[in-house]
DNA sequence: TATGAATGAGCATTCATTCAT
DNA sequence: AATGAATGAATGCTCATTCAT
């Protein structure tokens, strides 16, 4: 019987560490992000941080996509329901209501912030958009609301109405509850997704 | 011996340094803005940036604020419009369609990744939203579209679907020329401002 | 229930690591010659190097001494012949004609700018040069060139030229192919040589 | 009158920490030159190494330079001497024999340890060694030695003694007074430089 | 024996800031 | 008003080393 080296899950850890960083940039802004500061607050040492991200970019890199992730496992958990359901859902899941969505919200603006002239960051931004509209688009479409380019545009419009009062919210917490937030959203989309 | 002091426009200068920084906040990235590199991209040295502002927080401060008073400025430019007229184009105004408005973007995300922890910061934030839904309320009461609290929802409504549309354009800015933005906002608002 | 344990020569093993230590030294220079760098080189793990160093210094001080203990053994090989046939063989083994010496040229290099204000491999290299002084000296004795005092200072001169030569060679490479690094050696040493 | 800003003498300064760096790597070795040591044997901060050099690769390409630029200027002091006693004056000059020409060997031996796979040192280092063999020959041409290719491989056994009579000094610096390798330099050049 | 996770000190470098001129 | 020299803390990152497995 051979002796095994410490067996670690690498994923586990990179999920662990990208939440850290996450927190990190919602609670204190992106100029607190530093190497040391999101080990810190993972509990682990600047080394141990370089062991799972090779550098700095590569760690802002991956808690972007893992908070996408996180976002979009969300979503797929409730994929049986009726589209219409899921359509209101997932517009729903743009808006900052907890502490879960607010942190996704201000990793989103710290990577666009950092992405400008950064070509890799860039496209990983507008591909993560083009994912949420192609879902959206699709559910419109399910959902007999529109098809083709038409499902598309309708997309686009709801998005727009999820993230403009996700922005405002983000911009005035206090002014913002979650209750204020659902109504102004459905008041907003209910024209948009009739019949 | 009298020695004249040079004569400088204190204020001018400010503008200057904050174009400059709004220049490269949206060019290269926050990252990018540091006081060499503002100082360099206007054509200065560190020493005299610090000539007129304490330090780089008042600079991305008044950066912020000169943005948005430049914005002010376009918007009150045109007062005289009927009031219908002049909340389209406010609401157009926060469309990233040309550079002067899509750096103002780059600029309010870039504030809003720094403001976080930062009770100042998130004010002065906070404070140009509401002096911005309080713009448009207005207008949607003196066109006569709805008053009180309903015109601030509708504000809120409105803005959304103009914020909603601009963040879109930031993060794919391939997939929207100007003409798009403008299609898909005066679509979406037209049911929202019909009497 | 018994484990076996792998069966390994701990000396080859050092060896093998002392060259890819130098390989590492010549062809990328000290900087290069990290822990992790050898041991990517030699194809093992960081840990699996300290089983055979306690720590870098004894890396570096072994590859010194395995890469001199090889033009040793190479001078060694031809003991049976002639003493100044062995005289001006041994001095040609010190030029860096191919790619072996070059290496070891490269790791004394190396072994003396890090050596400077440590005693410990100062008084190594120190050593070094003693045994090959006496070496060379012997041979000089041998060939009844001279004998005694006389010879050890013969064997200086002669040392001289040929490091000197080494020397020029390491550092204009494109100027000194083989032939000529022993041309000018034959030429020089000759007068040194006649009885 | 205008006011000026600190007039300082970059030059000057960039010698200042060139000697220190050189200081370090005779004193210490190659891995004690580091930029907080430079800095702080210069009796400066590591900021203010960073304004004179941009990184350390320039910091110990300039040392390099400056070393050689210093030997070369105690040469060119006694231009008016007969050639043949600059000959010999420059080929001592080759040698170990004070702290200064100890100083310049050491850090040949480092940048040349560095140099190894950066292609600007390695050519510096090239260039410097052709730039001397081209003066020795000059000298050896004018003493009526040897000219031509003659002269230049005259000028190449002058070297390769004076040379290899300083590693040995720099190797075992004990056995090697200035009196005992200045004999050893003369006794062995003088067949070499006769008319 | 060998792995590779983890440490933490130390490195080069960047940067906001201060200040003499 | 403006310069740019100088500071020194902080950053991202590297690395020798330790150690549980």
């Amino acid at each position: 019987m051979t002796s095994m080296p410490k067996v670690v899950d690498i994923d586990e850890r990179r999920h662990e560490l990208a939440a850290a960083a996450a927190q990190l940039i919602a609670r204190d802004g992106v100029g607190a992000a530093t190497m040391r500061g999101v080990a810190a607050e993972a509990g682990w040492t600047t080394g141990a941080l370089t062991h799972y991200f090779a550098d700095k970019r590569e760690l802002l890199l991956f808690t972007f996509c893992d908070s996408l992730a996180r976002r979009h496992a969300a979503r797929d958990a409730r994929e049986t329901i009726a589209p219409l359901d899921a359509l209101v859902r997932s517009l729903e899941g743009a808006l900052p209501v907890d502490e879960e969505r607010r942190r996704h919200w201000m990793v989103t603006i710290a990577f666009c912030a950092q992405a400008a002239g950064d070509d890799e960051l860039s496209t990983a931004q507008r591909d993560a958009y083009r994912a949420f509209r192609a879902h959206i688009a699709g559910l419109v479409d399910a959902a007999g609301i529109a098809n083709g380019a038409a499902a598309e545009a309708r997309a686009e419009q709801l998005i727009a109405v999820a993230d403009g009062i996700a922005l405002q919210a983000l911009f005035a917490p206090g002014d913002w509850p979650q209750r204020r937030q659902l109504t102004r959203l459905r008041q907003t989309i209910n024209p948009l997704i009739a019949h």
